[in-house]
RNA sequence: GGAGGGAUGCCCGAGCGGCCAAAGGGAGCAGACUGUAAAUCUGCCGGCUCACGCCUUCGAAGGUUCGAAUCCUUCUCCCUCCA
């Protein structure tokens, strides 16, 4: 792996990252598509999208179909037919969402799969072998992800575990990867703490991953306190090594984390609120399913060039919604990940301009106007 | 022609003397969604009112009762069976 910043204005960064399945151009946003598959969205789609990297989730591949069938058939991109970079979580994310049915103890946590009962366990070594053996372009260290609202106790505690855990999987990723063909991130959590962000910063930033991730934030707190709490953390984080915000975010919060130095975003909500019927456009937020646009002959968003809006009028998205029909899920979803991709393209050119403040504040404005 | 069953809010459908402006669905309307347990969840959904509350509703008309969607009478319409 290979990671040159090429251009930065203030805070924000313009880079390239060099990964086995090509190059991806920072600030990037990573389209998530837990089960090795971006739901309702075909590689095609995701192509034409603009997609350099997609993320899947070592606990969903690991109780279905399984990661020895995953090498089996030639690895997560042979298998999903994805020849992009492909960025694995591993599983520590689960361990909050999941919270109910998981056990966290120094060696691993054992869930309760969601989906038959069974016992689960991931340790950092099996969470680590696992994405190797998906053939991940781009492993996550196995972490716990507390709560932002946990009290400090805990998140101190907490700290202590990720960070024997991150050491147990650059051991295990070193033994099995001696060539570091794939690349392994930290993460640094430690949530509002701006204390415990500092120490736990630079504890994984000692064991030199070759990239670094900020976990815990959009866990419950503010807008607000999470674009502070990443203002002052992304610093902390190597210059020289791509910074992945881990599950951010609004367009908003993109830019204004992507001005605070982050690289590297991914981000269920594109798709998600897609299968719900909201739209993210250059004038703001759009309830495809609302009333108003009953009789809207317009494109969702009349700025973008993806399919959905080259191709469809907003009372035919809505039509397509409110009949249930599979093909809004689609369309929406293109149309959402479209945004979100043109969004960075569009901030990367700005950073190269020097202009990322200025591009940045205009969007956001823009995004307020409404319809 | 005879016997029985039924008509409830936009639709379906509970209720069978007071706790009923009336369960539950659906539709409609609005909103939420941040390393996906999500095609999920929440709220509103007769009228007036910010609200307390008031008004008008359960096929129609009349009656019984302190009180009726619920009981009685007549009428209208629908369904099933018999001829």
């Amino acid at each position: 792996m290979n990671f040159t910043v090429t251009h930065t204005d203030g805070k924000a960064r313009r880079g390239k990252l060099t990964l086995p399945h090509g190059e991806v151009d920072t600030p990037q946003f990573m389209p998530v598509g837990t089960v090795a598959s971006v739901k309702a969205i075909a590689p095609d789609d995701l192509r034409a999208a603009g997609a350099q990297i997609v993320l899947a989730n070592t606990y969903h591949l690991l109780l279905r179909p399984g990661p020895e069938l995953v090498a089996e058939l030639g690895g997560l991109h042979r298998f999903m037919s994805w020849e992009r970079n492909v960025l694995t979580d591993s599983g520590g994310f689960q361990v909050y969402s999941l919270a109910e049915q998981r056990r966290i103890t120094e060696e691993g946590a054992v869930f309760r799969s969601h989906l038959d009962g069974s016992r689960q366990e991931l340790t950092p070594e099996r969470a680590t072998r696992i994405q190797l053996q998906l053939g991940s372009d781009i492993l996550m260290a196995f972490d716990e992800c507390p709560p932002s609202q946990s009290p400090r106790a805990y998140h101190e505690e907490s700290l202590g575990r990720t960070t024997r855990w991150a050491r147990r999987c650059k051991e295990t990723w070193l033994t099995a990867d001696p060539a570091r063909a794939h690349a392994l991130f930290g993460i640094v959590q430690g949530g509002l703490h701006e204390d415990l962000r500092v120490r736990h910063a630079q504890e994984i930033a000692e064991l030199e991953f070759p990239g670094n991730a900020l976990g815990g934030f959009s866990v419950g707190e503010s807008p607000q306190a999470m674009w502070q709490g990443v203002e002052a953390a992304a610093p902390l984080l190597p210059a020289s090594r791509p910074r992945y915000l881990m599950g951010v975010g609004t367009p908003e919060d993109l830019l204004r984390c992507a001005l605070s130095g982050i690289d590297l975003f991914d981000c269920v909500l594109p798709t998600r609120v897609a299968r719900n019927g909201l739209l993210f456009t250059r004038r703001g937020r759009l309830q495809i399913k609302a009333a108003r646009y009953a009789r809207d002959s317009g494109p969702a968003d009349p700025e973008c060039g993806c399919y959905t809006c080259r191709t469809f009028s907003r009372a035919y998205l809505r039509h397509l919604f409110a009949a249930q029909e599979l093909l809004a899920f689609r369309l929406n979803s293109l149309h959402n990940l479209t945004f979100y991709l043109d969004l960075m393209a569009g901030l990367r050119k700005a950073i190269e301009r020097g202009e990322a403040q200025g591009y940045a504040g205009r969007m956001l404005e823009s995004f307020a106007t409404g319809e």
